[in-house]
DNA sequence: GTCGGTTGTATTGTCGACAATAGCCAATCG
DNA sequence: CGATTGGCTATTGTCGACAATACAACCGAC
C-alpha cells in the first residue's frame, strides 16, 4: 500500500470561514444573482451562510476593500449602485491605470526583446480571446477580454497598480453582470484588442498607452451611453 | 432669554468608538509615533484603547482599507513598510493620479474661465503653501504641500479618483513623518508648484497633465533615491 | 552536531449575547 | 388636517470567552 505521505501536498489549509463567505458573496455579486443597490444584512447572511455575524462583517471588510459593497453606519451594507456618473469615473480610472501598465509593459518588452515571457503571455491572452470570440459565448468573450486586460497589467510589475486596478475591474463587472447585452460582436471585440496587443509586442511605448486610452475612452463612452439611455428611460 | 433652539447644531452625534480607535491609529502612524513595519496587535491595542477586540477589529479593517496597514492572517497586523520599490510605485502612481485630475480641472476651467471658484480655490491653496514656506517651518510646509495636490485632485470632481488617490497620499506621508528632512528647501518647494498652478489655471490642458507628470517624476526619483542609499547602507 | 518531530505560547478566527442607534409608524395635540 | 412626538423594530455597534492556527523553542534520534 502506497503511503499517503507521499503525494504532494499543495495546500491542504482549510479555507477560513471568511474568506469563504467573501467568496460566497462575491460569486452572488458578480453573477448578477445579488443585483447592484441589493440591501444585504449581516445577520440574515450569518444565517444564510451558517456562521456567525463576526465572519459575516470580516468579509463584508474585505467586500468593501474590493469596492463590492458599501457600508452605511447603523443602517447597513448594500452592493455598489452603478449611475452613468460612476461608469465615467470607472473608465476615465481605468484609462489612466492601463495607460500606466501598459506603458510599463512596453518598456519592458523593448529592453527584454521581443521573444520574452511577456510577448509569450500577450500571445497566450490574445489566441484566448480569439478562441472565446470564435466560440460565440457572450461570458466566455467577457471573461477572456477582462482577462487580457488583467494580463497587462500583471506583467507591468507593479503591485498597488494591480490592487488598485483589481477594485476598478471588479466595479465594472457588475455592470457587465447585470446585463450582457453590453457585450459587442465577437468579431468588433477581437478586433479592438489586436492593436492593443501589437503595440505592446512591438515595444512602441507612446503607441501602446495611446492605443490604451483610446480603447478605454470608446468602451467608457458607449457604456455610459447605454446608462444614461437607461436612466432617462427609467427615471 | 434666547431660545436654545435657535442654534444650529452641526453634529452632536457622539463618535462611535470605532472611529475614535481608527483616528487614534492613523495620528500614531502618521505622526511617526507607530514607525513602518512596527507589528499591532488587536489585544494590546485593544487593551491600550480602552476597548474590545471587535472595536479594533473594525479599526485595523479602515486602516487597511486606507493603506496605512496591512494583515497576515493569524499572524498579525503592521504598518506598511517602505521600501524604495514601493516609493516608485506611489510615485508613478500619484502621477497618473494627477495627471487625471490636472486634466479634467484644466477642462473645467478651461470651460467656466478664468474666474470660477476652481480658480480661487487654486489661489487660495497656492497662497497657503507661500505663507508656509515663508515661515520656514517644515512640518506647516509639508502639511501645505499635500493640501494643494490635495486640492486639484478634489476639484477634479471624481469621487473614486479622490479616494484612491488618498490611498496612496497617506503612504507617502509615511515616509515623510519617519524622517522630515526629506522636505526640501522652501523656496525650491514653492518655484515647483507655481507653474502646476498657472497650468491649471490658464485651462491649458496639454500642459497642466505634462507638469503634473513631471513634477511627480521629480519627486519620486529623489524620494527613490534617497531610500536606495539608506537600504544600502543599512543593509 | 544536525535534522525532524513535538510541544508551548502568542495571536487571530469565531461565536453568541447585549447595548446603542436610525428610521418608521402611529398616536396625539394644535 | 398637519405637524410633532413618542415608541417600536430592525440593524449595526460592542463585548468577553473559547477555538484554531502559526511560529518558535525545545527535545530526541541518528
Amino acid at each position: 500500500m502506497t503511503n499517503v505521505g507521499e503525494f504532494k501536498i499543495r495546500k491542504v489549509r482549510k479555507l477560513s470561514a471568511e474568506v469563504q463567505a467573501a467568496d460566497a458573496l462575491r460569486d452572488g455579486i458578480l453573477s448578477g444573482e445579488i443585483p447592484p443597490g441589493a440591501r444585504l444584512t449581516e445577520i440574515r447572511m450569518a444565517e444564510q451562510l451558517g456562521v456567525s455575524r463576526a465572519t459575516i462583517r470580516t468579509a463584508f471588510h474585505q467586500l468593501t476593500q474590493e469596492g463590492l459593497i458599501d457600508q452605511i453606519p447603523y443602517t447597513g451594507w448594500s452592493v455598489m449602485s452603478l449611475s452613468a456618473h460612476d461608469a465615467w469615473e470607472l473608465y476615465t480610472l481605468r484609462s489612466s491605470f492601463e495607460a500606466l501598465g501598459s506603458k510599463l509593459v512596453a518598456m519592458r518588452i523593448k529592453a527584454a526583446g521581443p521573444h520574452g515571457a511577456e510577448s509569450a503571455r500577450l500571445n497566450s491572452v490574445l489566441a484566448a480571446l480569439k478562441a472565446a470570440c470564435d466560440s460565440g459565448d457572450r461570458k466566455a468573450i467577457a471573461a477572456a477580454d477582462f482577462s487580457l486586460h488583467r494580463a497587462i497589467i500583471d506583467l507591468a510589475g507593479h503591485r498597488r497598480l494591480a490592487e488598485q486596478y483589481g477594485e476598478v475591474e471588479q466595479q465594472i463587472r457588475i455592470y457587465i453582470a447585470s446585463s450582457d447585452s453590453l457585450v459587442a460582436e465577437p468579431e468588433a471585440i477581437l478586433k479592438q484588442h489586436i492593436p492593443i496587443i501589437e503595440a505592446l509586442k512591438a515595444g512602441d511605448v507612446e503607441l501602446s498607452v495611446r492605443t490604451a486610452i483610446e480603447h478605454n475612452e470608446q468602451e467608457g463612452a458607449k457604456l455610459e451611453a447605454h446608462l444614461r439611455q437607461a436612466e432617462a428611460s427609467a427615471g
